[in-house]
RNA sequence: GCGCCUGUAGCUCAGUUGGAUAGAGCAACUGCCUUCUAAGCAGUAGGCCAGGGGUUCGAGUCCCUUCAGGCGUGCCA
């Protein structure tokens, strides 16, 4: 697991320090002086490849110009041994380190000896997550909008384990609750408008109006016939309930499988009702004192916990709401199941709920002390068509569903689209999505992974295999693109760390366009047939070197890796 | 009203937690295929980092404030 731009920093960082502390044994600086002075990757390689400002910040505290102090640190250096083989004073005072052919060849050796591992770090130790995500309800098909959800989930998932964290994927399936009785009912009344006309019956102002009912009546119609037309309404509604959800689930099951979307758990909501869990969690909270009375309701004392408003955990009517059942379902994955850190992937329209959650779960009764409860808040995806916003609004059926989408894209183009930065309002503009090809990075990222699978296959054809590391001298590789190729190749260790730390796979969308790019840049700059063998077997080592870490990068995000195109 | 998120090139977005002259991709314009894949490369043009104050050696980044947009503030989920 090496992650050398970390020990290149360290090492700038310890390089530093012992000049500075020979510099003050030899009298020239002032000793006793604590210095934190930054390091830093500079934009602009010309400033060195790695800067610290040592001498800047201790400038006030030595009482002497930072550029006299980046001179006496500079002349007390010893990089022998070191990653790097020079270093230079430039503007107000910054000490810039240049890196050797001994760390670039040392990239090159991690990502053989590592193979498919490349760009694993122990953030995790092992300990386990969840990544809750999509949980759709089940009373209808996924929209466009869970195809943010999605990708956002399993990918963060990906890096998380990746990052050494043991990860499970779950999907909360919504089966009960007021919700799924409103789909009964609205069920209900088009399988009656189905067999007696179109005034047998109406659906209620808050039913589901879409489509989709009336077409999920039409294949209970088609399975059933006019079996359940005289039965009572309860009987019915449970048969159409249960039909209808199993239904959906099923096809929310294909549509995501076919978007490439496993779940280690579809966890059901009913489960917790069946077990009496989501009662005793409310029993427990009320025995704690968080709740009391009113109106016939039980409200749980949210103020007290710290949200800005209590909640109703059990309705007049005598049924838990959809809140006190996540307290209990919250409670299950920590108490019952074990899980350290628990992250729910919501929608910014649910953000209020996640506040006040927090707020919920930190009762002390509820036993989650020590316990890391994460949400990632992604704001809602804005669609265009036509140039117009279209408005997607579920309970009105008016929506594009993820099936429709892949219908029109592919399942490389959407994941890659719609893994952007989760704070980040994102506009989707379905006329360029239908239309992606060449304009479409993600093209840009394959193709230079399918150019390097040829090249080899070409080259092995003609003898030249991939040499191993130790045969390749990295001091052959000094051109601008290719050590600007092996220093992106040497970030993805660093880049998991801090999309696993942000909950950002997005870092790895821009991570394969800057390789893919460099790379591209490199095959237009330099050949590889008819060079010396040195030099072939050197590029020949690079480009596998690329195509391996390409390939690790689009499997993290769920995107395939072409071997042509 | 209050709370959360956002505002950087014509468009979509980066900006490594305060560092050097603010960067990519797309769109536009100009070039480059008898030589390993042109789904590519090179170049040109494009900016009051929403506005205003502050903090310090130094601010797109931190603090205050104004403006604009999205979302939330249910005995819905």
């Amino acid at each position: 697991m090496a992650n050398l731009i970390q020990l290149a920093r360290e090492q700038v960082e310890l390089l530093t320090q012992a000049a500075y502390q020979a510099a003050a044994a030899a009298g020239v600086l002032p000793g006793d002086v604590s210095v934190s002075g930054t390091v830093d990757i500079p934009k602009d390689s010309k400033n060195g490849d790695y800067a610290t400002s040592f001498a800047l910040a201790g400038a006030k505290a030595m009482k002497l110009s930072p550029r006299v102090i980046a001179q006496t640190i500079a002349d007390h250096l010893d990089l022998k041994g070191s990653f790097f083989d020079r270093v230079e004073i430039a503007g107000p005072g910054f000490l810039n380190f240049y890196l050797g052919a001994a760390w670039y060849g040392g990239v090159l050796e991690a990502i053989e000896t590592e193979g498919s591992s490349y760009g694993c770090v122990d953030e995790g130790k092992g300990r386990r997550v969840m990544v809750e995500f999509v949980s759709a309800n089940p009373t209808g098909t996924m929209t466009i909008g869970n195809a943010r959800g999605g990708v956002l989930g399993d990918a963060t998932a990906s890096i998380l384990q990746r990052a050494g964290y043991d990860v499970w994927r779950e999907f909360y399936v919504n089966d009960a609750g007021n919700q799924v009785e409103k789909f009964a009912e609205s069920l209900e009344v088009r399988y009656l408008q189905l067999l007696e006309g179109e005034e047998a019956a109406t659906i209620p102002e808050d039913g589901y109006h879409g489509q989709d009912i009336i077409d999920l009546a039409k294949v209970f119609f088609e399975a059933f016939g006019d079996q359940y037309q005289k039965v009572d309404s309860e009987e019915r509604r449970n048969k159409l309930k249960e039909f209808g959800l199993a239904y959906n689930i099923a096809k929310m099951k294909r549509d995501l499988d076919r978007y490439g979307i496993h779940y280690d758990e579809w966890f059901l909501e009913s489960s917790l009702h069946a077990s009496g869990y989501v009662e005793e969690t409310v029993a427990l909270l009320t025995e704690a004192g968080h709740t009391y009375e009113k109106d016939g309701a039980l409200w749980l004392d949210n103020i007290a916990l710290g949200a800005d408003k209590d909640e109703v955990l059990r309705r007049s009517n005598g049924f838990y709401t959809y809140y006190a059942v996540d307290i209990a379902y919250h409670r299950n994955k920590f108490c019952e199941r074990g899980f350290e850190t628990v992250i729910d992937v919501l929608g910014a329209d649910h953000h209020g709920h996640a506040v006040r959650f927090a707020a919920t779960m930190t009762a002390k009764e509820l036993g989650l002390e020590g316990k890391t409860l994460d949400f990632i808040i992604m704001q809602l995806v804005q669609l265009l068509q036509d140039g117009k916003e279209v408005k997607v609004s579920k309970r009105s059926g008016k929506s594009i569903t993820l099936a429709d989408l892949l219908d029109e894209i592919s399942v490389d183009a959407a994941r890659f689209a719609f893994n952007a930065k989760p704070n980040n309002h994102l506009v989707f503009d379905l006329d360029i999505a239908v239309r992606q090809d060449s304009e479409n990075p993600v093209y840009y990222v394959q193709y230079a992974h399918a150019r390097i699978c040829t090249l080899l296959a070409r080259l092995e054809q003609e003898g030249h295999a991939v040499p191993a590391a130790a045969k390749v001298d990295s001091s052959l590789l000094q051109s601008e693109e290719e050590r600007a190729l092996i220093k992106t190749l040497s970030s993805l260790p660093e880049e998991i760390r801090f999309a696993a730390r942000d909950y950002d796979p997005s870092r790895i969308n821009r991570f394969l366009i800057a390789l893919a790019g460099e790379y591209h840049r490199f095959y237009s700059a330099h050949r590889i047939k008819g060079e010396t063998e040195e030099l072939v077997a050197a590029r020949l080592k690079l480009s596998d070197c690329v195509r391996a870490v390409l390939e690790i990068g689009l499997q993290l995000l769920g995107i395939s890796a072409p071997k042509k195109m």
